[in-house]
DNA sequence: ACTAATTTTTGATTTCGATCAAGGTCGTTC
DNA sequence: GAACGACCTTGATCGAAATCAAAAATTAGT
């Protein structure tokens, strides 16, 4: 259901951020032309950073293209990846102009950007927006706390067949790969990135992909092709119960 | 600034969850008024569950006064708890009716409810109260990104004057005790309950805190009462930069 | 095509926190 | 006030992942 009313969706109004998320038939006319107005593009190559946190943020924005990360950075250099953006999502917090996280594009990425003054003035005529933006952030919140029982209660196997799920089936919904359970995608991280969202270090990651690799979980061609033969049994090695987490 | 303001806000109207957060000087007398009409009062004592997750949840509340936890449960019986409830903190999902996690007391616990359907219908009508949900959630999710990387990143002493740190904070906030730097509390949290909040064994939070009090960050009367000496002693051992975290 | 740089894999060793196992403290009940 | 149970501490040992260290595979540059 989902990936065919995001399609439609997304080629009626391709830049309304929150359109994007396929609930805004509510928009009206004028709402759209005003964000129409107000919007322009950037695009980034991969590795390029966005913004640092601390920097001056005075736009927010929704990924058209591409995938970058959110993460935090102690003194000592020690980083964590709090947060995964993909097509659709949202970067930038309404009524805070300095940027909290670190954001950093992993592929080629392009983002559609609204400058925050005039975005907050039409979130303050039009409550659906805000509406859409607080469904939008308790989905990341959901999001947020599963990744913190990953990160606090999980073995470095169920991370990594973890995270190896969430893509899959982000792509399979996606591009619609999925013939009978068989999907193939390409990782959009590198080991170190994978490290930094899974807390672990990069040495760890490779040597759990060659792990489940050997043990026929997954196929790999290459360092970044990745064939899933059976997703359930790529589920039963992430430690979560078969159904889909907290959307239970 | 925030403390006092807390303090007439919440006499000058007790139960609205929104107000709770000392912003609800928008409140019109009619949506105070209906908020007063459909609220109700629960109390659970030390140990109680609120709710089970994935069972019916037909009310969102706001926490009156005491503490309760969000934890999540793998099969296998590992758990980790993904939020801490604070006094003025919301829980419950508007547009959702089971609950996502586990809700539990950890001290005595007054709840202030209000069925959903009535209170999502004063949210339609009433655009500033889902703006204020939105910020909580925003602050919310900010607060669930530090623990990810607290989870991810930190050592097991780094966690736990964490912990303290965020305990003590917020003690110093409500009930003004920071004189000079000194701080004395009463854990509200079981070595079991840490634990499962930090990803670490409650051995290894016993061991930890004996560490920092052989050292001198905290002193331990019973097993519940700390006293901190020096906040910023404790601050340095929580590998956080000097400053206040996200909210820079 | 060849070199250089980057990324990944694999191996050897160490370390931090988990696990296993007693004891100890405190509060409650009979 | 003895006995029970809940909670906490401490010790000994183990193990999963980190760290240290090369080598292999890829990618990019000239």
């Amino acid at each position: 259901m989902s990936s065919s009313e995001t399609q439609i969706a997304n080629q009626d109004c391709a830049d309304c951020p929150i359109r994007h998320r396929a609930v805004c038939a509510r928009c009206e006319a004028d709402e759209l032309s005003m964000l129409e107005q107000m919007k322009y593009y950037r695009s980034y190559e991969p590795g390029q950073t966005v913004i640092w946190s601390g920097d001056r943020m005075d736009f927010v924005a929704s990924v058209v293209e591409g995938i970058a990360t959110l993460s935090q950075t102690m003194e000592d250099g020690r980083t964590q990846m709090v947060g995964l953006l993909l097509p659709s999502d949202f970067v930038g917090r309404p009524g805070r102009d300095h940027a909290a996280y670190d954001v950093t594009a992993t592929t080629r990425l392009t983002m559609c950007c609204f400058r925050r003054a005039p975005f907050e003035d039409l979130m303050q005529r039009t409550p659906h927006i805000g509406q859409r933006l607080l469904e939008m952030t308790l989905d990341e919140l959901d999001a947020a706390r599963e990744w913190m029982l990953l990160l606090g209660r999980k073995t470095a196997r169920e991370k990594i067949a973890s995270l190896l799920a969430i893509i899959a089936r982000r792509d399979a919904t996606l591009k619609l790969s999925a013939t009978q359970g068989q999907i193939v995608f390409d990782l959009p991280l590198t080991r170190e990135a994978m490290a930094d969202y899974l807390g672990l270090t990069l040495e760890t990651v490779s040597r759990q992909i060659s792990a489940l690799k050997r043990d026929g979980v997954i196929e790999l061609e290459g360092k970044r092709h990745v064939t899933v033969p059976d997703f359930e049994r790529l589920m039963d090695e992430t430690g979560d119960d078969s159904d889909g987490g907290v959307f239970a």
